[in-house]
DNA sequence: GAAATGATTGCATTTTTTTGCAATATTTGT
DNA sequence: ACAAATATTGCAAAAAAATGCAATCATTTC
């Protein structure tokens, strides 16, 4: 077995384990303990994983769009995408951010439909080049590889020119009290500054998020306009919402 | 048998196989190691393959293009981007354009590589996700689908702050006398930009472009810091060229 | 058509890389 | 603090790469 090809191995396991043991691994590919070692402080060393005592982590570049194509929840994401379509309308500004239900919601937009879309995210952007009616703005800024999306101030000084009817907000999580909350940092400032910079603002967000809790706080419940479910507005799930006065579809 | 054909054998093994194994290909194609070996080292240097302990893998996303680009053209762009990547050192600022060329050559970048790239591609952005050391900095404006690229006033604006060491630049066409020209205006004005925020301008072109002159001029070919083709820059195609003082690699 | 030139190929030798093992040290969990 | 798990180190065997050389083959040149 050639050293490259374990290596693009143990980087494609790292990918869907986030995580994984030397031991294991090393039955797995069955080559020594060693090997396994020495591969993955080569593997350190430029930079596409973190050692830790027992294994090694996911530094994460990964394509978060490699595992979109989720059978299960894809069927979620078709009912979203349907709502969220009831909104738009022609000739309207939209800003959108990043992750798999923005992305496969964009794809879904009728051809037809005449719109300025705003985002952050550069696969967003390049799925709607197939829509011939619809502006693309893409904003600019440090990219972001393991989101695939720009942030920073550079970003945020974008989005203070910017005036749009939507802006449809992906999250990491959902919680009536705790509000919207996701994983990183920069990227929940900017999703501020996107509140900031439309006038109503959506989420989209599928079942497995609800009541979520991440690191980091967006904003309250309250200070989102609609959220948008694959599930029944009156789902007993979404009782502790439905309370907030929030509009949910 | 003769090499060509033996290099195409391997070549179509390589794409199902995603790696080869030099001792099994001899017995497989009935030839010593030795020629292998040497196959294998011709058909790096030309870029279609990556050269490894054991054997070789393929080229990460060689196969993508391979479709959108003849055989011969990606041998071209092989070469191109073997010449640049030894302008390039580590900590470098470099700005890339939108283009196949550019695209190429930053999949073909060193994975150890320590740079910043500017850039106005998504296509070029979202290559470098595989390259753990190198920051990107995706700049925002109006996105132009066609070429999936930014271009406005916002970009040029973005670019001011930029101070890179090389500008590559991608041409549509290369003239001794009428300069570098590309097919649209916008992208004209963004690629003079680009010139102004960079140390020196490199110019990558491939054989096809030599001599074209298109709609839009960027800049006279002496203004050019340094040219990259796929040719021998003693090439009699390039004689116009050389009298002009503008380094030819 | 023959000699000369150059490319290609296979082989033997040297050098480098990779690998697994064993002994020793360190970290982790209780 | 202790035992168990894991990491590190040095080393030697094995695998593979690089190199130089000679034989073969094809191409050019006269």
């Amino acid at each position: 077995m050639l050293k490259e090809e374990r290596q693009r191995l143990i980087l494609e396991k790292l990918n869907t384990d986030k995580k994984i043991n030397f031991v294991e691994l090393g039955k797995f590919l069955d080559v020594s303990y060693d090997s396994i070692r020495r591969d993955i402080i080569e593997l350190e060393d430029k930079g596409f994983l973190k050692k830790v005592h027992g294994g090694a982590v996911a530094n994460s570049y990964l394509s978060v769009l490699g595992t979109k194509k989720n059978g299960a929840s894809s069927e979620e994401l078709g009912i979203l995408s349907k709502k969220a379509q009831k909104l738009i309308e022609n000739r309207q500004t939209i800003i959108m951010d990043g992750g798999t239900t923005n992305f496969f919601m964009a794809e879904q937009l009728a051809k037809t439909l005449e719109l300025t879309i705003v985002t952050n995210s550069a696969p967003l952007a390049m799925a709607l080049n197939e829509h011939p009616r619809i502006d693309v703005i893409l904003l600019g800024g440090t990219y972001f590889k393991r989101y695939q999306i720009t942030l920073g101030s550079e970003v945020s000084r974008q989005l203070e020119h910017i005036n749009a009817d939507y802006y449809f907000m992906g999250v990491n999580g959902v919680h009536p009290v705790k509000g919207l909350s996701i994983r990183h940092y920069e990227e929940s400032l900017i999703k501020q500054k996107m509140m900031q910079a439309a006038k109503k603002t959506v989420c989209c967000v599928i079942e497995e998020k609800i009541n979520v809790q991440e690191a980091h706080r967006v904003c309250s419940f309250q200070q989102l306009d609609l959220m948008i479910t694959n599930l029944k507005p009156t789902d007993p799930a979404l009782k502790d919402f439905q309370k907030q006065g929030v509009e949910i579809i």
